[in-house]
RNA sequence: GGUCUCUUGGCCGAGUGGCUAGGCAACGGUCUGCAAAACCGUCUACCCCGGUUCGAAUCCGGGAGAGACCUCCA
């Protein structure tokens, strides 16, 4: 399989610019990405990179790369609070509502992948969980020790920050000087077993009422915060792989963490390209957790939170989020997502329209050009914002030859038809949602006879008894439209 | 306090030294028995003050405001 020509640019957050993509072992692509913590339900933060990375992955493929995606589930090693009083979060969930963590955490893993899938993300090609992988992570930290740059005390093992920086740039990642936050110490408590307070948990002790743990050379225990994701990228995508993504608030100190991991066990820089998504925002603060500002995705998608005017299809938070470039915040509204809503309901019309449209001898637009200037956009650091741009050019494009005013001939017509469906169903991944379908057939069935009815009456010119129906219908929440071709309904 | 980022029309949101994204809303029109829907068209913005330049919203300096990270976080 050859790859697609292309001058596909990504913006590497590891030096801060815009970088041509070449892959490391072309045709194959490796790219790890930061999964959730299984303590909760997903909400719309957890889209963002849910979205984003899933148009990575399908542009990647679309261009022809073999990609090896890997998405981790964490279900062991946050720590909440400071390293000494803090228990794992699963656990603690476990002993507030009397269920095994393992049971916690299959059920909030289940939940988020049917909200990814409701979100048409496909699936990574891996899913490993931290706790299918602590052999391999306890290797790590054998051979972070064996390298020298990490140290023991009292069954917990620590990465020696301040060791690691003497040779290495600890902070490349995240533009941050060591040295200096150093100087500005500050009074942390309970840290006395840390040679020093920018040093990190590497392997913790258990706590004797601590549930997860593990035995280990270090005694019986939990593998540190950071440590999955550089064990299990190693073990599935090999010392350095091309891509690694997650959100723009775990660049540190997580995955500032994995690279002094990765480079003090295997001597070697894991990631050539890190790419961060960055936050959803409301009312201009982050969405998340902590702040207790968050929407569930089902909450979204059923309407249920009050601070929703109406309950959002998983596709229009879908498009609702490409429309922003990736890097950039994207702040949430109930009137952005309606706008979103209605802007993805002209997108799925104007695919309709394809399918009618009369062919000429000529046309009035430049397909093969258009088409170019979509690749461009993407080729651009995925910029889907300006994709849909053009793919709206389009839709104009589209709704002015169904209006006769535009001409296309055949051959473009078979071009716009494909390269239309290519970008908007294979690389943004959108997908008609079946809205109207879901009612009973019949319901349906009686919509239908309650419309011919109607028609009837329209012809009698018996405008009461068509508007009676029309309102009737409209009570019971069903829409009529009147084309030229007749009437249609939907569901309000 | 330290590091970094951002500030665009009524709203959302791209872009970036000259060629004036796009969506939503609004307004005008087409269509319609009326209405809605649909479609077409219109609407020329870039926080403030200096500077560089033939030309800056875009580069540089200063100011104001907002946010992220520095603790788990997508």
């Amino acid at each position: 399989m050859s790859i697609k020509e292309n001058q596909l640019k990504i913006y590497n957050s590891l030096g801060r610019k815009k970088e041509d993509f070449i892959p490391i072992n072309s045709p194959h692509v490796g790219m790890y990405v930061c999964g959730p913590t299984v303590y909760g339900d997903a909400h719309l933060g957890h889209a963002r990179p849910g979205v984003a990375f899933d148009l990575i992955f399908r542009y990647l493929k679309h261009l022809g790369y073999k990609v090896r995606y890997v998405r981790n589930i964490t279900d062991v090693g946050h720590l909440e609070n400071d390293a000494d009083f803090g228990e794992d979060k699963i656990e603690k969930k476990a002993r507030l509502e009397q269920l095994e963590p393992m049971e916690i955490a299959q059920y909030y893993s289940d939940r988020y992948m049917d909200n990814m899938d409701s979100l048409n993300i496909l699936r990574p090609s891996i899913q490993p969980r931290a706790s299918g992988h602590i052999i391999e992570q306890m290797e790590m930290v054998d051979k972070i020790l064996d390298a020298g740059f990490a140290y023991k005390v009292n069954g917990s093992v620590y990465f020696d920050v301040v060791k690691y920086n003497e040779t290495h740039n600890y902070g490349e990642l995240s533009g941050r000087n060591i040295e200096e936050a150093l100087e500005n110490t500050r009074e942390l408590e309970g840290q006395q077993e840390k040679h020093s307070n920018v040093d990190f948990a590497i392997w913790k002790k258990a706590s004797a009422e601590h549930i997860m743990r593990w035995n280990s050379p270090w005694g019986s225990g939990f593998p540190g915060w950071h440590m999955e994701c550089s064990a299990m990228s190693t073990k599935y995508l090999g010392e350095t792989f091309d891509i690694h993504g997650g959100g723009m608030d775990l660049r540190f100190p997580h995955h500032e963490s994995e690279i002094a991991q990765s480079v003090a066990a295997n001597g070697k820089e894991p990631v050539k390209y890190w790419i961060h998504n960055n936050m959803v925002t409301i009312n201009g603060q982050k969405m998340g957790k902590s702040l207790g500002n968050f929407i569930t995705l089902d909450e979204f998608f059923t309407g249920t939170h009050n601070i929703l005017d109406r309950a959002y299809e998983p596709m229009t938070i879908r498009f609702f989020m490409l429309q922003a470039h990736y890097r950039s915040t994207v702040d949430f509204s109930n009137e952005a997502l309606q706008a979103a809503h209605k802007g993805f309901e002209k997108l799925m019309k104007a695919d309709d329209s394809l399918e009618q449209l009369k062919t000429a001898t000529t046309s009035d637009f430049d397909v093969a050009q258009w088409q170019e200037k979509c690749y461009a956009a993407m080729d651009d650091d995925f910029n889907s914002p300006i994709l849909i741009a053009h793919l709206f050019d389009a839709v104009k494009y589209i709704n002015s030859i169904k209006g006769g005013k535009m001409k296309i001939s055949a051959a473009d017509l078979a071009l716009l038809t494909t390269s239309f469906r290519t970008f908007v169903f294979e690389i943004l991944g959108l997908r008609k949602d079946k809205s109207a379908g879901d009612g009973s057939q019949l319901s349906a069935k009686l919509i239908d006879l309650m419309l011919s009815v109607r028609h009837q009456a329209k012809l009698d010119k018996n405008w009461a008894t068509a508007d009676e129906i029309r309102n009737q219908l409209s009570n019971l929440g069903i829409l009529i439209k009147d084309t030229k071709e007749g009437s249609e309904w939907e569901l309000a």
